[in-house]
RNA sequence: GGGUCGGUACCCGAGUGGCCAAAGGGAGCAGUCUGUAAAACUGCCGGUUCCGCCUACGUAGGUUCGAAUCCUACCCGGCCCA
């Protein structure tokens, strides 16, 4: 990492969006004389984190490189809460006792990503405070009309038939605590987040710096990473893209990743990988000249993969890959070329006595597998030529399955569309 | 607590007794073109045994031959007043 330090590597990657002051970026490039200690926070509202925070576990990484300490911050008890930030629309809460079993998955999740970082739920020091104390201690330093003129609360006190409910108004000053509290006990002395965490990130940084007069402490944000059309990125037609294995399989994030449009790479590769600058404008290059070959969109899966699940997934999404897109002559795959497949793509594991059965159709099969949510839409989408069944063509989807359409007495390959593949398999 | 406005499909948003499975837009899906890209154009877009039936317009009842539309109660939210 040399000569080259990390305000510099920062931004030309364009990963700082905001800074609370323009000397962080100084302090930044002095990481081995006074090492900073950073801080992310994640909230736990599903058992994985998505795509969109591995920026944020990318920058962790970016400054453990460099350096400096690292915390995680997981949000045990302000997840209780919601974030208001970025919402337009009150949050349902969720249950306490999954909120602790989605910290201990994330804990995890982190930890394979991260190493050796030090990973810290809240709800740690929440659980212990109570109202009174609170109150005295960190309300009396905030005030309501700062508060209000915050964006994420304004956008909704203005939004006319919506509205905030204290416990989403409150969730700012939990946050600005936490810093407090990382501050004290940690020693964290800065907190980043994506752009929409920026009032939260301030409103941390006012805390401290009224309460503990000779502080040095730092915020900053990343931008918000979006697609070409300006929607948020990590959104596919089967939902969400997750960072765990048995939410989204490797194969399906490879897949989401190659599939990224030809504006946007360039931005994902700084983002999300540690290629060096020589290395992106290559890739820059390549996707100006030769944009079919996509050699940028293919680098970014890989490396992607080989950050989130180890270099050893990144061969099988590619071979899976290749059987599913070359050929296409799945009759001359063998038995363990489906099972590899089988780990890799959606496989929906049906009772061979279905096959036997007259009345079972290709709707049906699309419906179980899947691959379609109804059985019209299974029937649509084969009138509008989508729907294949081991590469050929489907033109109705009424039509009964026969037990000779699986290959090796045992697979079948269902595709929608050029891409969305699924396998069953009978048991 | 009072007044007032509102709660419509994934989202936004029309509709204010039958012609409403509900305009329009967005999102999504498929086709053509391509490069597993973008844009563009076309089609689809509640379920189903598909010109029929079922389920849906905050919830529960009621009026009516017939209601998303009218009435009553309730729940939820905005704004104003106290």
């Amino acid at each position: 990492m040399a000569q080259f330090d990390l305000a510099k590597d920062l931004s030309w990657r364009s990963l700082i969006y905001q800074v609370t002051s323009p000397e962080l970026l100084e302090t930044l490039a002095r990481a081995s004389k006074d090492p900073l200690k950073i801080y992310i926070g994640f909230d736990p509202t599903a058992k994985s984190l998505h795509i969109g925070s591995l920026l944020q576990l990318c920058l962790l990484k970016r400054f453990q490189r460099f350096g400096h300490k690292v915390v995680v911050l997981l949000g045990g008890a302000t997840g209780m809460v919601g974030d208001p930030s970025g919402k337009s629309t009150e949050r349902p809460m969720l249950e306490r006792s999954a909120i602790k079993g989605n910290v201990e998955a994330i804990r995890h999740q982190v930890n394979a990503i991260l190493g050796e970082a030090e990973v810290v739920d809240n709800s740690l020091w929440w659980e212990k405070m109570d109202v009174i104390s609170y109150l005295r201690d960190v309300g009396k330093y905030a005030t309501v009309n700062q508060m209000f003129a915050r964006d994420s609360v304004r956008s909704r006190i203005k939004a006319s038939d919506e509205g905030i409910s204290y416990t989403e108004f409150s969730y700012m000053l939990l946050q600005a605590y936490d810093f407090l509290y990382l501050y004290d006990n940690f020693g964290c002395n800065l907190q980043c987040g994506a752009s929409d965490q920026w009032g939260n990130i301030v409103q941390g940084v006012d805390l401290i710096r009224r309460c503990r007069k000779d502080a040095n402490i730092y915020g900053m944000t990343t931008p918000l990473v979006v697609k070409a059309d300006g929607t948020k990125f990590g959104k596919s037609e089967s939902g969400s893209i997750w960072l765990s294995k048995d939410m989204t399989s490797p194969y399906e994030l490879h897949q989401y990743l190659l599939r990224v449009e030809d504006s946007q790479v360039i931005t994902y590769l700084k983002y999300f990988t540690f290629l060096e600058e020589k290395e992106i404008s290559e890739l820059e290059k390549e996707t100006v000249e030769n944009p079919s070959l996509r050699e940028g969109q293919k680098r970014l899966a890989d490396e992607v993969l080989a950050i989130v699940h180890g270099i050893g997934e990144v061969k099988k999404a590619n071979e899976a890959a290749k059987d599913l897109f070359g050929s296409k002559d799945y009759a001359s795959f063998s038995l363990d070329d489906f099972e590899a497949l089988s780990r890799e793509v959606p496989t929906y594991e049906a009772e061979s006595s279905k096959f036997i059965s007259s009345e079972y159709q290709i709707a049906d099969l699309c419906l179980e597998s899947g691959l379609t949510s109804s059985k019209g839409e299974a029937r649509r989408l084969a009138t509008q030529g989508g729907l294949y069944i081991n590469g050929s063509r489907v033109q109705d989807a009424l039509v009964e399955i026969k037990a000779d359409l699986l290959i090796h007495g045992k697979y079948l390959v269902l595709r929608s569309g050029k891409s969305k593949t699924h396998l069953v398999k009978a048991i």
